[in-house]
DNA sequence: GTTGAGCGT
């Protein structure tokens, strides 16, 4: 069996070797790693002179069947831009595509990795044979004006985004990534009210429950679009669903999932809560029936921001969320995190958990909550399997 | 005059 085996990006290109896995097929995600973009393998057939292409299964790259060892270097496949066209659109409405696709709204892409003498013009020029561009921008440093190497370009037609999404751009000799931005800013809050009302907190969770559990048990009730449990565990999920009305005739009940009664309420953006004022939509905090109180803290017992994005095919969320504040002692309340302190001890650090498309730095102390960005977790809910991307 | 993972006043 192979160890490692080389690959290049293209002919003529230097190749790297990477390494084969213990059952002789080499993971995507190793090749991914290291050619951004790549969605396969393909050699030169010695005899007949063209390029052969690799078998891929369950995120495996198959070898050859001579083995890996006999082909001397294999190449990277790059998704092609076009593909089929509008016969997709006929199958969106049919069989399984029709599950969870993305909102097609347009948005503002950021560019990453361009090159310092890149200009707004230049951008511009570029990803206008895509399509119609609206938007390009370079970021500079506002004193010296110089580029800060990444800009940010909006089409007016969401097909052109999708296209150049899930493409590596070679711009002025550098390549480039194309994504939707996340912005660590709260600037954005306006489409996340609206993810908020289609989501609902589960609160009093166990291990026990899962992922799957999850799905199979409210997928009943109506389309699921998001399924969000903290890693690690903290006692608690966020579920979004299609429909704004079926998450919010479920919030204030009680469920009983796999024998474990869990408690329904409302998601609660996380930017709310900082306003200590107006729950937003419907709230029903959980296990506050009785006392007066009515405003100030009471009610903030879940918020969360989150985000789903697309990055270079592979579907990837980010979230950011703190815990109930009602949470009993003992129960779900996760150690070493102030999450047990007294009301309002939550604005002072929310949770952040983050997960990025190929990231693997996700590991730091989950004890430091006071960087809201020290607490990176990879994390896994769904993959592209589960939601597939553009097609 | 340098840089190269990220995330926009």
């Amino acid at each position: 069996m192979a160890e490692y085996i080389k690959v290049a990006e293209d002919e003529g290109e230097e190749p790297i070797e990477i390494p084969c896995e213990t059952d002789n097929t080499v993971l995507l995600t190793t090749l991914t790693s290291l050619f951004p973009g790549a969605s396969g393998i393909k050699y030169r057939n010695a005899e007949s002179g063209t390029m052969r292409g690799l078998r891929l299964i369950d995120g495996k790259i198959q070898p050859p069947e001579e083995g890996w060892t006999q082909v001397p270097l294999y190449y990277c496949c790059f998704p092609k831009e076009n593909k089929r066209k509008i016969e997709d659109s006929a199958d969106m409405t049919s069989s399984k595509t029709k599950r969870i696709e993305e909102k097609k709204k347009v948005s503002d892409l950021i560019v990453l990795g361009l090159p310092w003498k890149t200009t707004d013009k230049e951008l511009k020029e570029y990803f206008q044979q895509f399509g119609e561009l609206i938007m390009a921008q370079v970021k500079k440093h506002p004193k010296t004006g110089e580029s800060k190497g990444f800009g940010f370009i909006r089409f007016a037609d969401y097909e052109n985004q999708a296209k150049v999404i899930s493409k590596r751009h070679l711009i002025d000799g550098r390549y480039c990534d194309v994504r939707v931005p996340m912005s660590k800013d709260g600037f954005s809050n306006d489409h996340r009210i609206q993810e908020a009302i289609q989501k609902i907190f589960i609160g009093r969770l166990t291990e026990a429950i899962q992922y799957d559990d999850l799905k199979e048990y409210f997928s009943k009730y109506g389309e699921i679009s998001d399924i969000f449990i903290p890693k690690p565990f903290r006692g608690f999920a966020f579920v979004t669903f299609r429909e704004l009305d079926i998450a919010q005739s479920l919030c204030g009940e009680d469920h009983i999932i796999k024998g474990i009664s869990v408690h329904v309420s409302n998601a609660v953006p996380k930017f709310e809560m900082n306003y200590h004022g107006g729950a937003g939509y419907n709230s029903k905090p959980y296990g506050r029936g009785g006392g007066g109180g009515g405003g100030g803290y009471g009610g903030y017992s879940n918020s969360y921001v989150t985000h789903t994005h697309h990055h270079g095919g592979y579907h990837t969320q980010s979230h950011l969320d703190s815990p109930p504040i009602h949470t009993p002692p003992g129960t779900g309340s996760v150690a070493g995190n102030g999450a047990g302190g007294p009301p309002g001890s939550y604005s002072s650090s929310p949770y952040d958990y983050y997960s990025r498309s190929g990231s693997t730095r996700s590991n730091h102390s989950y004890h430091d909550a006071g960087n809201p960005y020290n607490n990176r977790y990879s994390q896994q809910q769904y993959n592209s399997s589960d939601y597939p991307p553009y097609y």
